[in-house]
DNA sequence: AAGTCTTATCGTATATTTGCGATATAAGAT
DNA sequence: ATCTTATATCGCAAATATACGATAAGACTT
């Protein structure tokens, strides 16, 4: 394929996407919940609780965070994690006004 | 890694990530856009739109399908989609409902 | 029937994602 | 200082995704 061309879009289509990458896998909508039940923040009880390795929860834990849908700061020895809420308000509305406003104007699909 | 884990998740979170998933590229977010902008369903006007070749629109129309996120039909010779808002709404309410019930009992992230 | 136009699919190259074991790193405990 | 404990990172293998040209398939036109 050359070249990836996501480049090539807008920012906010870009923005979107990524938004949407971070929740394109079951697992880090697991971890997401897990995160929004507990209400202190997580570390390796996320381990426990996902069927998965240590290190691949830690990847997980990275690309959200890379995504800014998560926070994490270092506690003693182990890592702290919990839901960056105004992030996600922020997608949420973004994501959810992208289509709505026109929805309103057609009323249903023509096929 | 031998094996994707996604089937060891719950229903909802594997629909919710493939959901997500399909959204996971500006070039649908783009497509999606058009689609809801025009309130006649399109086709080959989507190709003209975006920077991409014939066959790699109709691909990612194809994920857009698959996923449920838009409807299609054959017109004649060509061939007409447009968004599935009835789907749309769905995942919508479901992705925002999955965190906001809890966001409301704990005001504030703890890092 | 042959030609054209539109869209889908195939084949292929490359990039990215996913997953894990092994190892490194960092902090607290002994 | 060494040992444990918790987490991050590296390196690798395998699966998926992305993109495109070429080609097939289907439907109108002539």
């Amino acid at each position: 394929m050359a070249i990836h061309k996501k480049e090539i879009f807008s920012q906010k289509e870009q923005d979107l996407a990524a938004f949407a990458k971070a929740l394109a896998h079951p697992a880090r909508i697991a971890i997401l919940k897990v995160l929004a039940t507990k209400n202190e923040c997580i570390c390796g009880e996320i381990v426990e609780v996902l069927p998965l390795a240590q290190s691949t929860v830690s990847q997980h834990l990275k690309e959200l965070k890379e995504a800014g849908l998560i926070n994490g700061s270092v506690d003693g020895p182990r890592s702290c994690y919990c839901i960056n809420w105004k992030a996600f308000e922020l997608f949420n509305k973004e994501f959810s006004g992208l289509f709505t406003s026109l929805q309103v104007e057609q009323a249903k699909s023509c096929c």
